[in-house]
DNA sequence: AATGCAATTGCAAATCATTTTCAATTAGGA
DNA sequence: TCCTAATTGAAAATGATTTGCAATTGCATT
């Protein structure tokens, strides 16, 4: 999770170009703080720069993601859009699949299910792709419960 | 997760009908012990069925998928195609990212996590996405490591 | 400031897993 | 056995993401 000035540094070190382009969609992610799929990336970048293309918006988020600065997740059950963000405290997701919400959350205990695996099979977990699934508190109370009710 | 006798009554209250292409589907996901993808599915199921159709393939799992009698994973950390196995005990998964094996684990703590995430916000969890992705044990030794080394 | 060139871009066409359309077939209840 | 809605195969469609290529542009170097 590198802070914004050292973004320059990094891609300098790795031969890479800072473009008008790809400072533009770092300002785009930086200011919203939310979960964008590739293509709202695209329309929101459009406003400032209408000619920036579909491909530079995919292009971009691999760099930014193999240098770390942002963070692909897939929220949605079914699998079809990945969503981005920019890299920050580890976090996890829960979706609800009633209303579509996505809500953020923390997990020592998760944290260390991967720490204990890792020391048990003497293996290096770099990343974990967690993410629920369910009825968020709203939609819990209209819907039909999975299992055994009170 | 179904035991095998059960599929017919299933399938029989859900108004579907139990046809040969999805009993030799159900055949080849339960003596393959794997994560296997819908080509490969259809792959093994054109040696007994030569006519059977991709579209069916993915069509069958789609339903078995609903009615909890497979599993569908997103083993790949890039996301292209799923992968499926009979529903069985909850497990979770750790891919290698440099030889590709999958490593199958439970996880006590991560089922702590989930009923911990509900409690707290009232929300129900009907499922747990979860994927480690790193170096397995045979991998660790060569690959440089990641972070901060003994 | 001008030069050189590899990295990057926009556009269009290409991929590739998965879904859909539709006419023909078939499971399974009456 | 009949009837009908569910299911199928084949081919075309979809939709997210990637790629080929010629034109542009950062940026290190004169
Ligand atoms: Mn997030
Ligand atoms: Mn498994
Ligand atoms: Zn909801
Ligand atoms: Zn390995």
């Amino acid at each position: 999770m590198p802070a914004p000035e050292d973004i320059p540094q990094i891609f300098q070190t790795t031969g890479r170009r800072l473009t008008s382009q790809r400072r533009l969609l770092l300002e785009v992610l930086t200011e919203c703080h939310d979960h964008l799929d590739a293509e709202t990336i695209y329309d929101l970048a459009k406003r400032r720069d209408p000619n920036i293309s579909l491909a530079t918006v995919y292009r971009t988020l691999k760099v930014l993601k193999a240098e770390g600065i942002v963070q692909e997740r897939l929220l949605e059950p079914d699998g079809q859009k990945h969503h981005y963000e920019m890299a920050a405290n580890a976090h996890y997701h829960f979706t609800c699949l009633e209303c579509g919400q996505v809500i953020e959350f923390e997990s020592a205990l998760i944290e260390q299910a991967c720490h204990e695996l890792a020391e048990r099979l003497k293996l290096d977990v770099a990343h974990a792709r967690v993410n629920l699934d369910g009825h968020c508190a709203d939609c819990t109370q209209l819907a039909p419960m999975s299992e055994d009710g009170p």
